[in-house]
DNA sequence: CGCTTAATTGAACATACTCAAAATTTGTGG
DNA sequence: CCACAAATTTTGAGTATGTTCAATTAAGCG
């Protein structure tokens, strides 16, 4: 855990936080107390069940975070970049963790303690405004997946979720292909279904010429045949 | 449309509601520009779509908010009762509801204008946070509820949803059956499958034990099975 | 190069859906 | 209160989608 040199919010050029509408004073406020951890890939940011004393700010690198079923498969609810924030649900709420944030590639991540994050909450009416409206989000977010799960088939929603990636996570300059590693058994976790299945499915869209597959590395070539697919209108 | 005599939120003794946090002078400000509409059963309090010009808020009566899905099929995302808020999350995000509300029995329903609501919500930190709780609450909900549907099967979703709706509207006093009346359709659209294969479950589970069937009526009698049956531990 | 992990393929199987038909309940007018 | 129509519930049989399990192939890594 490297806690070299801690870069202050105010450094931070992440554009999508929770805390870039905070002017500087605030920010100042905001940082101190605040701590970086390096967490190398497969690495568990946080566990399901375990009580919040802080806020995650990914600073650099890529996490998901998951639940684990009773039968043991996982089920990815998001996946976050750079600039987002982890964990906040539970502090808000002031229950458990109900999911577990692990690092999907090497990342920087700051915290924030509760104490911190809450005064300014309670003083800040634009970071509540924030606040509620990153809420607001990820709950629509969260019924747009429950709807897309029980009215899809697996073929639409895993044409879905390639689109979500290429938009998240963007696609690498070289070989066009998409800019996160995640393998088969998290794409399953992620659409929900059985690694098997993506498999498959990964293999008939490649026919279809969506994609292209390049060993485990996957190339978006037709979006719009996707989106189409996957019946999205938006 | 009965607008005969519209109680004000003082005299409202609805105990779960967003605004009970609110002292008399600011019950007072919200009700000013306040409407309260009468709704029939099946009748639509707004659609999907439309966009918000305020909040409503359920003086009395039972509500389901649902989704169409393309293929015709709806989605039940959630039951609302007395002192529920809806259509709060499209007012805040301020985005076209994502949702269709319909009377599930006869309602009457109260308005409270967008303007109020959000200078009230601004200058009342009381009433952010509470927002902020409501909308975790809903947040983890969905979250449980997309758990459920892909990692549990259509009995154990059954027993879980004829449990979630004891909880939320209670039995009736004379032949302890269930206190709402959704028919076996809008059952199938709240566990997220068909009707054939509700009626197939709810039979299945009548044989086990845990419920009784008089005509399209439903009796809880073994809840702790049914919770074990829908793998439950909270 | 050998070892380990991940990806792929195949075939049997299960769960839940679809469609059609019958039975029952509910609502309405006389 | 009854008769009829409409809506809802129930049952059955065939089918599809996706899972499971086992075996094979390919990829990553010291």
């Amino acid at each position: 855990m490297n806690t070299d040199h801690i870069p202050s919010c105010l450094e931070c050029n992440n554009k999508t936080s929770l805390f870039c509408s905070l002017d500087n004073e605030e920010k100042q406020v905001l940082s101190q107390n605040k701590g970086q951890n390096f967490y190398k890939k497969g690495h568990v940011i946080f566990y399901e069940g375990n009580y919040a004393n802080g806020l995650y700010c990914i600073y650099n690198g890529k996490v998901k975070l998951s639940k684990l079923g009773s039968d043991g498969k996982q089920q990815i609810f998001r996946l976050s970049n750079n600039g987002d924030v982890l964990g906040y649900r539970a502090l808000l709420s002031n229950e458990p963790y109900q999911a577990t944030a692990t690092a999907i590639e090497d990342c920087y991540i700051c915290h924030i303690s509760k104490d911190r994050f809450q005064s300014i909450l309670k003083e800040n009416s634009r970071l509540s405004w924030k606040t509620i409206q990153m809420l607001s989000k990820d709950l629509k977010n969260a019924e747009k997946n429950l709807m897309n799960i029980v009215q899809k088939n697996v073929k639409e929603r895993v044409a879905e979720a390639l689109l979500m990636l290429v938009n998240t996570f963007g696609t690498n300059d070289k070989d066009y292909s998409l800019n996160v590693s995640l393998n088969r058994l998290e794409l399953s976790d992620l659409v929900g279904t059985t690694s098997e299945t993506i498999i498959r499915t990964l293999s008939e869209l490649k026919k279809s010429g969506c994609i292209d597959l390049k060993g485990k590395k996957i190339i978006v070539i037709n979006p719009s045949l996707l989106s189409q697919i996957a019946r999205l209108t938006d």
